[in-house]
DNA sequence: CAGTGGTCTAGACCACAGG
DNA sequence: CTGTGGTCTAGACCACTGG
């Protein structure tokens, strides 16, 4: 009538996803402890709390030190985006990439961008503006601002062969980046960039990176329409 | 000259995490076995063991048995997006939540829907739009197909009071889910609904969700202008 | 076939927070 | 104060896969 033995942490996720999904605990409800499944099960604390933890990571537990650990109320669905470099992305898709640098600056970025890289507003940057194609056609737009006084050796690259965004991956280590997601309307030079039809809504990649204290680069991918960006839960 | 002793794992990750960012070891370099990394940190494999496979988790080291641990190449972000309860979503932005039922209705679903969802093209389905809103002004429109066949509770639901959202998460247990994120141009009927002028961008949010082999609903959500999706990395 | 990561165990101590 | 999860240890066996 009990378990036929769990012998790994995986089997008892399994157990303990069969009986939070057949409802035999409910959502909000207390589980027994580690101590307790462990006996039940007949495997060590430690691979319970592997397993717990493992689940508690997806959200579907609460668990707290003296508290006990609950089945999640309202489960937070974390959905996990892999961002790679554009050229994998295409070439996963079985297309082939091209990359092509419309314009190279030297200048002063807008207040916006001094602004979230926290730089003094007269801060001169290099701009790149290009475009990545998948089978010839644009696939994203690629607007970025890089701050030569953090990574200095970017005055020495052109970024014609190779995109602002393998070289900075490969030659400057950074310590975090924030990322945003948005819709916007494509304006004119985004337009023409994607050949697609001016104010078609682009889908939008805000990506800022830091190292340290110092923000590195500012960039903004633009996508053409019908991009979709997909995960699982 | 060495490690002042590393105790738990979270510090051997910092010092993992400071020989990558200070190019001890290179992208794409073989870093030294657990067993050897435990004898130089001064404490048990599991330990080392752990730290890695956070980092690995990260993206930032590649891992394979017999080949050993790499520095990731070209790391690849690993975004994590918390994807809440649009109430609760409203709530942690200091807003009042509210919701709204525009129409609820029993009919046969377009193709795509049938489609994505793998059922008979002639399912008869709920289907719910209404709109959530944030201190009274429009913030999303839901559009929403529940499978009667797989939740025949939801025909007694109203779906006036309570969002069908927070209905299902409540009282229909799944398994697993996909979910897609894109921008698209706003149609009459989501700009009335939204507040915005027509064919403005709109960031979208499709969501399937699934009990083992039979999907439970799939809704798509339409934000309006100026919805950000933010994250860390 | 041998080296590496993956995991399990039993026992221990600790940090935290509920009562 | 006490119960719970969080973690460390030392040792062991195993699975995978490169050479």
């Amino acid at each position: 009538m009990n378990s036929p033995a769990f012998r790994d942490w995986q089997s008892v996720r399994e157990e303990v996803l069969r009986r939070i999904h057949a409802r035999e605990w409910r959502p909000g409800a207390l589980i027994p402890s580690e101590t307790d499944l462990a006996r039940e099960f007949g495997c060590a604390r430690t691979t319970v709390n592997r397993a717990l933890r493992s689940l508690a990571e997806s959200g579907l537990l609460d668990r707290r030190r003296k508290a006990g650990t609950r089945i999640a109320a309202q489960p937070v669905a974390k959905a996990r985006l892999d961002i790679a470099v554009i050229r994998k992305e295409v070439e996963e898709r079985g297309q082939a990439y091209g990359y092509r640098l419309i314009s190279r600056q030297v200048g002063v970025p807008p207040a916006g961008v001094s602004d979230a890289m926290k730089v003094s507003p007269s801060r001169r940057m290099i701009h790149i503006y290009a475009v990545h194609t998948a089978d010839g056609t644009p696939y994203a737009v690629e607007d970025r601002w890089i701050d030569t006084g953090v990574v200095p050796g970017a005055l020495a690259e052109s970024f014609v062969q190779l995109s602002a965004n393998e070289w900075l991956l490969a030659n400057v280590p950074y310590t975090h980046g924030e990322i945003s997601f948005s819709a916007q309307a494509a304006g004119a030079q985004a337009a023409r960039a994607l050949e697609c039809a001016d104010h078609s809504a682009l889908f939008v990649i805000d990506r800022l990176t830091w190292d340290g204290a110092s923000a590195i680069t500012k960039v903004r991918l633009l996508f053409g329409p019908g991009y979709t960006l997909r995960t699982q839960v």
